[in-house]
DNA sequence: GAGAAATGTAATCGCTGTTTACACTCCTCA
DNA sequence: TGAGGAGTGTAAACAGCGATTACATTTCTC
């Protein structure tokens, strides 16, 4: 957080209203969900008449963007943060980390998931660094499969299609969590957090590659 | 479409004024995505007041619920149809036709997809009939799972969690592409429609138990 | 046919995003 | 050092929004 949300300022001038904004807006967010962020009410809590956020986002879509970009950023952080702590080299085992470090992150922070996944309100197509945060993901995720490609650990050679699956069913159970579908698909004594990391752990071990155990009569 | 969307009325009272606004709000729903819906401009489409809609519903919420029902009732039946159009009575078989038609109505249809799933936008708790369409095509879904494990057909035999994949799988291509992910993810020469039912095909039957065939030698 | 119930209108409220004219302050350069 | 423009704030206004209220008209019911 900033230093002053409040209204009491020294003097005419802010000092450093641009971040102010974007902390009061994810304060809002946090509180109210994205939905019923209003520029007017950051405007408030950083102290500032309503026209002034203008002066720093040419459009409530723009301060939102800002949001989201600080949210990516957070959010690449801790996806590369997981897979460095991976021990093993197993490429499959850091395609692994991804997958649980995404839902962890997108389960612990709902409402900044929905901005940068939903889209909406934010203008995705002309943020460099959101495309920038987004695809240092992606070609994470991109380099382990090809890597285990390479040493042979994957059902199937192609990569893409496993990519996209294995994005899909975590973008479906992130979604799942935050649009509140879990309601009901509940599995009795599990959280919700508990069921979805148990469904991704089982899907990994789908696209691995079975050790190959010749029967034993054979030998 | 309802009788008179104009303004030219012959009476003063409207007649069917309830169904003109909902069909009003599908279109306007259609035209500019659900975020962008007003109560008035649907008003001035149907030809009355800016209040009259606050004689049929309670709120903006509550209209934009009918329109979910609406929507929720052409969904459910699209997926019986395409269950009941499976010819074999392979369980699994008529898993992946729920599978299909649930993609393909909602790459067709994603404005409506995505009020009906995201719900952020109408009162899904107190709509008996969003609920019972809901658990029509859930029971719809468990019923085969439940003859697939009885039959010996799947992989896995907690179809709970089977389930729960299978249906992030789905929802997480749907949302993927509502919410436009797969401009990143094209697989080149294929639509997006294309790379969704590919991936749930090849899900679908990595999901079914492999017959079991015996090495050749021991034969 | 009278009166109640239902359903329309018109006016109004407070809220929203955004723009405009204006005020203050800070930075730069002679 | 001091002038002036660039940057950044305010106040007031605009149209559009959801929603409510008082009132008008029609229809239903007995």
């Amino acid at each position: 957080m900033s230093e002053d949300q409040g209204k009491d300022r020294p003097s005419y001038h802010h000092g450093n209203l641009r971040q102010a904004l974007i902390d009061a807006a994810v304060q809002l967010v946090e509180e109210d969900g994205p939905a019923n962020v209003s520029v007017r009410e950051v405007a408030k809590r950083a102290g500032v008449s309503p026209g002034a956020p203008f002066r720093h986002f040419s459009n409530k879509t723009a301060l939102m963007t800002a949001v989201a970009e600080q949210a990516m950023a957070r959010f690449r952080l801790e996806i590369v943060n997981a897979v460095e702590a991976v021990i093993t080299d197993d490429p499959v085992d850091r395609f692994a980390a991804v997958g649980v470090a995404y839902l962890r992150w997108a389960i612990r922070n709902p409402t900044h998931f929905q901005i940068i996944s939903t889209r909406s309100l934010i203008d995705w197509e002309n943020s460099e660094s959101l495309r920038r945060d987004n695809d240092a993901v992606r070609l994470l995720v991109e380099a382990a499969m090809l890597e285990a490609r390479r040493r042979n650990l994957l059902q199937s050679n192609d990569i893409m299609e496993t990519q996209i699956a294995a994005r899909a069913l975590v973008y479906g159970l992130a979604r799942m969590y935050i649009d509140g579908h879990f309601a009901q698909w509940a599995i009795p004594g599990q959280t919700a957090e508990d069921t979805v990391q148990t469904v991704l752990k089982n899907y990994i071990s789908s696209i691995r590659r079975a050790p190959i155990t010749l029967p034993e009569e054979t030998i």
